[in-house]
DNA sequence: CTGTTCTCCTGTGGGC
DNA sequence: TGCCCACAGGAGAACA
């Protein structure tokens, strides 16, 4: 599933292949999306140019002179690239729910079996849309620190896992790097959150980004497969501590890796470096 | 305001 | 080998 780092690889993968070109049609296959796909969204686009290629959060924002192009990857969502000359550009397959259509050939495909993504259209500044306008700060960057995090979860009754997969508290760290962060920080899932020190704040935060810039240089290695490829691009495979791996041993002290869930969640941890 | 449950959807995997 | 069904999961919405 397309967490923050594939959604980085994915921006990374799509903006030197549309920026700056100008959209000549969009056809949209399948309108049904976590919410509709706006039903003059052609007309929206037709014409306008790539001004710049953006992420906040999850969310890719293509930014055009007149609006905002937003697209969500949800659970299953994948973009890719097709050139004029490769012949799959006029051949869509199960799900590939929309095409984008440049001057030159350039085709972008979105294509998402499960249908959590979303594709939106808002014709105003990208921090008055009502998805991003309360989205907390960006974990790569330096808004995200450990007094930042400490102030937000000190007076938080709930699990700390909640807390970190709260997008007011830091975005982009979805159930698979709460998991793993916490595992890094030897901070139990359950700890109520007003329970870290600043000390434990520290850790929590170094571990999100390096976990996450390590996943982000995982992903540079794919970049060429959004091109004309034949695989999801986008995907890659990521070694991971204890997600998914329930009664397989802890790599740092050999004991059962548990799960629970936590808030409808698979939680995975281990009960001896967690506390 | 806080905490919980529901919802969207389909591919996957376990059980038999 | 095939069938059936529970399950997973981001995150907003609805509800208590």
């Amino acid at each position: 599933m397309p967490e923050l780092p594939e959604v980085e690889t994915t921006l990374r993968g799509i903006e030197p292949h549309i920026n700056g070109k100008t959209i000549t049609a969009t056809v949209v296959r399948q309108a049904k999306l976590r919410w509709p796909v706006p039903p003059d969204l052609a007309d929206t686009l037709a014409g306008g140019k790539v001004l710049s290629c953006q992420r906040r959060a999850k969310y890719l924002l293509i930014r055009f002179a007149h609006g905002l192009l937003i697209i969500h990857l949800g659970m299953s969502g994948s973009l890719r690239i097709f050139t004029a000359d490769d012949r799959r550009a006029a051949l869509p397959e199960k799900h590939d729910h929309l095409d984008f259509v440049f001057h030159d050939g350039t085709v972008m495909r979105f294509h998402d079996p499960r249908r959590f993504g979303a594709v939106l259209w808002f014709a105003g500044a990208a921090e008055h849309h009502p998805l991003l306008a309360r989205l907390g700060p960006e974990p790569l960057e330096a808004g995200f620190n450990a007094d930042d995090l400490y102030q937000k979860l000190h007076t938080q009754k709930r699990a700390v896992k909640l807390a970190l997969m709260d997008n007011a508290v830091v975005v982009g760290v979805g159930n698979i790097y709460a998991n793993e962060s916490l595992f890094l920080a030897g901070i139990s899932p359950f700890r109520v959150a007003n329970s870290l020190s600043v000390a434990e704040c520290n850790a929590l935060v170094a571990h999100i980004k390096t976990v996450l810039q390590r996943a982000i240089a995982a992903g540079g290695s794919t970049l060429r497969d959004f091109v004309n490829s034949d695989g999801k691009s986008g995907y890659f495979q990521q070694q991971y501590a204890v997600y998914g791996r329930q009664g397989e041993a802890c790599p740092q002290c050999g004991g059962l890796v548990c799960k629970s869930v936590i808030g409808g969640r698979g939680s995975f941890y281990c009960p001896v470096c967690q506390q």
